[in-house]
DNA sequence: AGGAGAAAAGGACATATGTCCTTTTCTCCT
DNA sequence: AGGAGAAAAGGACATATGTCCTTTTCTCCT
């Protein structure tokens, strides 16, 4: 799961993001290069985080699990971020979610031992968290918003138009292969049931929006999708390259 | 509406927080004190703030207003909090939410121009922020599953919870005066419709968990309602005194 | 006092969504 | 191939909640 970097890599990814004026080379020498598969668990829930993970290549899925089992997605994140920032600054804290590769990831980590003996006490590195932070903290804003809003239908399309999106780049092709459990997770993650999800599925195939085959879903309108779903809150591209 | 204040007010303040090492003398000493009456607003959702409030007495509340005019309780809040850090650590950004006063309010202002001289740099300060804003972060997450896991019934039940709990500090009766158009505000404020909120206010009264009478809510089985509140999401005890 | 106009309450009905089952479809074993 | 057991889909019904009105209650003016 996880591969030792070069250091070069590791360098050109912070050159090419900008972050050299941040890291020092120190850290940068202690930084490890880290590796997940597509579904891979990143971070878990509940745990106490050890240290700060920069998403550099690939899409990451944030979701929180509640009491009952029931889970809710945050939203689907794109290079650049930062996993574990939150859970710095509060140290001791539990990761307050689970992170999941959704494409094959690329990251870089720090541990927190390292960031406490070279940055800590580094302006330009504390400047760089509250950044981060506080632009997570605006798109959760959002998210409230969105979830309280709007209809199962509208977030069904939103969570679609995210996932089916990460297969075309792959295959060429609008569609995504149903594992097992897909759909149920699905629920979870946009806050309601199997059964609606399912109702507004059948909805959407009969509105030609989608083709639902035997395991798998495919876009077959996209532009219909897009205007149900309006801002598609479930993936926020957030800078970097 | 604000009152210069005298600067040994403030430093008591300061000294009674434990704020002192990370405020230096310099900045009090610009520092303003504010204060505020029942209702007034503090902040106003899409102005560019201009300086960081810290609230010393009283409690707020902070919502956020959505394009159709409908609004959205977030949170309300008792000492020690901070008000406008977010939008410190991202200037120029607009105010994500408007902050009311609810009962009167003594907080202590301090100009974004005047940290930029003094602390923009200093670790401690950063840090501070840093934990500020994650606990919001952090009280956020909770506010959203809340809201998307919880029906209305027990939203409104945790709402009264917390806006009766105010009267009842002023006149010892846990009864709430209700201004004209506060029950279609607290509709807006818990995320739902006039008519479902007073559906439930009805029922709510018909358990006897409320009196309701021409123009006023009491509260009179205070037990049962927190027992439907359950934690009571609205109001967060947030460290401090 | 009495009535106009506004604000609040409530009726009727539609829709979104959840729960609990049953039916259908898959998967995999022998 | 054929059947057991699991997974997915879908039926039936209940409930939460919204929309649109109408009725009731207040407020205030003359």
């Amino acid at each position: 799961m996880e591969i030792k970097g070069e250091l070069e890599v590791i360098s050109a990814y912070m050159r090419a993001f900008e972050l050299e004026s941040i890291f020092p080379g120190e850290l940068i020498a202690k930084a490890e290069l880290v590796k997940y598969g597509r579904g891979d668990t990143i971070m878990t829930q509940g745990e106490v985080a050890s240290s700060l993970l920069i998403l550099v290549e690939g899409k990451i899925k944030v979701f929180n699990t509640i009491s009952d089992g029931k889970s809710l997605i945050l939203s689907f994140l794109n290079p650049l971020e930062v996993i574990g920032d939150i859970e710095y600054a509060q140290r001791g804290m539990e990761l307050m979610n689970t992170v999941e590769a959704v494409t094959p990831v690329t990251g870089i980590r720090f541990s927190y031992r390292q960031l406490d003996l070279h940055v800590q006490e580094q302006a330009p590195f504390l400047r760089f968290l509250l950044g981060i932070i506080t632009r997570k903290f605006k798109i959760k804003n959002n998210s409230l918003s969105f979830n309280l809003l709007y209809p199962v239908e509208v977030r069904l399309a939103s969570y679609l138009l995210s996932v089916i999106s990460v297969a075309s780049e792959e295959d060429g092709q609008a569609t995504t292969r149903l594992e097992a459990g897909a759909l149920r997770d699905a629920a979870n993650l946009i806050g309601t049931s199997y059964r609606h999800l399912n109702r507004v599925l059948v909805q959407f195939a009969a509105d030609g929006l989608i083709e639902r085959k035997r395991s798998s879903i495919a876009i077959r309108d996209r532009e219909a999708l897009s205007a149900l779903a309006g801002d598609n809150i479930y993936e926020l591209s957030t800078g970097g390259i």
